[in-house]
DNA sequence: AAATATTTTAATCATTTGATTAATTTTTAA
DNA sequence: TTAAAAATTAATCAAATGATTAAAATATTT
């Protein structure tokens, strides 16, 4: 039934009603997740007739399959020419990653949760559909990754460093709301702060790769070490 | 029908009706979240009569916000004690923390995402009503690590450390699925490999402290670093 | 035991909600 | 212009869902 829609030149002087019902349906998804989302809710936010959405889109779940699967490739998808370029030491990857995830973020502050939900509601289809996931242990990342630790002589099981890097570049937005309590108010420099991670990240795990313990300068009175 | 008889299983005939409704309430909401949550699938969950739950807790929302109340408390309040000890110090502090809450998530991996989803669809209630994250910028803790920055003359800003630490404990539960798709399919091996993170996590933490700019030992062909 | 209070149950209510339908308007094609 | 196709709308449906009720069962008190 759906028409193709007439390229409209350069701009969108309007939007089509199915642009209008993704859009709406992105934002609201997004904020509220699958459940709380009512299919009432994006047709208002759309500003469109409550059957739009099921005459372009048949059901609320296969319009949201389909912003998952676009915001979840954007999320992952993404990255795997950086992880597979053999051209690009781990430091460079590692700033490369920061870059996107602070650039995409900053943007999208919601996707982490919103994915995240995704995943524990449905553990399988996501990752299943993921290849960028499943490859990641066979990418040139990984193979550089465990040269470095090998070099360091580093007994760090790689998973370690994977969970750390990826902690430290999105974990800041799962949080933002509580840190914006604590720490500012301000939402330009809670940005601030983020762009500052893009320099801290890849030093922060250079750390982690390097294996220095390093110790407190004031001799500490451990009690509880395992 | 149904008579209290001891229907073989998990539930304990000894358990209370409202302790039989809290406990598969706190299974189910954990779980699927509030909105995906029916009241039936807890009524079931906890094998009572669907009417019982709004006897004893009035309302779906009314027995939510028992649980996730009780659930941040548990996540949030616990730690008030470590985080404003004056007799340990910033290096004991990390440790206590990262055993506490690697002991914690170990047996309540879903914990992070069900109160971080709650935090995204109502960002304000949890907080208002959450005094630790409220009094942590006047803690002891918040004092000993400024002054061990400036010790260390550290110009980062505190909350990337508090960022950082809460990342670190955290964030592996919220991607527990998917790291262990990529790296090990065993539930033990898992576990052991958060337990490592008890003395880890310390240990690199005091790299983000010390600021110590580690340089791949490999020499860069571009610096981008200032 | 009788009376009273509490707990449990089956049935049902009133909304909410995703989806459909049939009629109407708008766009496209002939 | 006119007929067919596509898009849009208002109305409505059927199932799901949170909640309530009145009666029955059980426990407690007198």
């Amino acid at each position: 039934m759906q028409s193709k829609k007439k390229t409209a030149g350069a701009k969108q002087t309007k939007l089509s009603t199915e642009q209008k019902i993704i859009a709406a349906a992105k934002r609201v998804f997004t904020i509220k997740g699958y459940s709380a989302t009512r299919t009432r809710d994006i047709a208002t936010e759309a500003g469109i007739n409550l059957a739009l959405l099921n005459y372009y889109f048949r059901s609320k779940e296969k319009l949201f399959e389909l912003i998952m699967f676009e915001s979840a490739s954007r999320f992952f998808l993404s990255i795997k020419s950086i992880l597979n370029d053999p051209s690009t030491d781990l430091q460079t990857k590692m700033e490369l990653l920061a870059g996107h995830y602070t650039d995409l973020l900053i943007q999208e502050p919601n996707f982490p949760i919103f994915i995240l939900s995704e995943i524990q509601a449905n553990p399988q289809r996501l990752i299943r559909e993921l290849e960028a996931i499943q490859q990641l242990p066979q990418s040139v990342f990984m193979a550089q990754l465990k040269k470095e630790l090998k070099k360091n002589n580093n007994k760090l099981h790689p998973m370690h460093f994977v969970i750390n890097l990826m902690s430290l570049m999105v974990f800041p937005y799962v949080v933002k709301p509580m840190m914006m309590r604590m720490f500012t108010r301000d939402e330009n420099h809670f940005t601030t702060l983020m762009m500052e991670r893009k320099n801290y990240i890849p030093i922060w795990m250079n750390g982690v790769l390097s294996h220095s313990e390093v110790k407190p300068k004031k001799a500490k009175k451990h009690a509880q070490m395992v």
